[in-house]
DNA sequence: AATTAATTGTTATAATATAACATTATGTAA
DNA sequence: TTACATAATGTTATATTATAACAATTAATT
């Protein structure tokens, strides 16, 4: 069997919600908001999120235990990211700066090692919080 | 009364566990650790995690929910942290680069907004993993 | 000594995430 | 087109991570 290259209907019911959110969404938030469509249990909603993080539709945002939609059109793998994380309002913003990637993907530690797999996390206020 | 500067009797405990260990500890693990020492609930452990993390003694390892301690001297405060995570062994190796300190500390988003605090991970293979 | 603030201890519970297993669907190849 | 293999689903239960609430204690400041 192929990998596939579709959605499932599972994971485009949460797609769905989490590109119509402006901010990013949890878990369990996910699961409340996907009942009525028949989604009942968390690792069915955990099971989308996998697939959509490792095809790059989603993102991760690690020290919030939440998820927004990819924004990012030339972010086909989910393997370097950037955001910036408000810490009054919580709004996470995409960074793509290629500059700050093209950095990155360079980057080399003391050993010489590169690594093309990263996720960075900005912590600031945004405009209206400042 | 005054910010304490010195540890605490939980916080000293944990402290020397973190620094004793070779990789990142989680919060139950080091409960487990510390419960000969009179440690008995995860909140008391989970205190002196926010504290150390406060402090900058220790970092915690977003994407793996756990903690190790700061082997960067010049990390007095916890607010720009960067690190390599072996995708197979799970090693993780704090990253103390000036030049990607500076970088980051220096980049500007679209809006020009800067960022002192930050956290990035870096994933890849470890030399032995390699 | 009185006041204030930080830390502690404790119980309970909330929030996040995965294990295990039976079932159903889908692509591949005989 | 039937078998085979792989992937996704549904379901129940449970593991893991983290915090709420509140009473008690400790320590610095006035």
């Amino acid at each position: 069997m192929q990998k596939q290259n579709f959605l499932t209907k599972n994971q485009q019911i949460v797609l769905d919600l989490v590109e119509k959110s402006s901010e990013p969404l949890k878990a369990y938030t996910i699961l409340f908001n996907v009942q009525k469509k028949g989604i009942k249990a968390p690792l069915q909603v955990y099971r989308a999120l996998d697939k959509l993080v490792e095809i790059g539709k989603i993102h991760k945002i690690e020290s919030r235990n939440a998820f927004i939609a990819c924004h990012n059109s030339s972010c086909q793998v989910a393997k370097a990211t950037a955001f910036s994380i408000c810490e009054i309002c919580e709004k996470v913003t995409e960074i793509s700066s290629a500059g700050l990637s093209k950095y990155l993907a360079n980057f080399k530690d003391k050993d010489g090692m590169k690594y093309s797999k990263y996720n960075l996390e900005f912590f600031g206020l945004c405009k209206k919080c400042r």
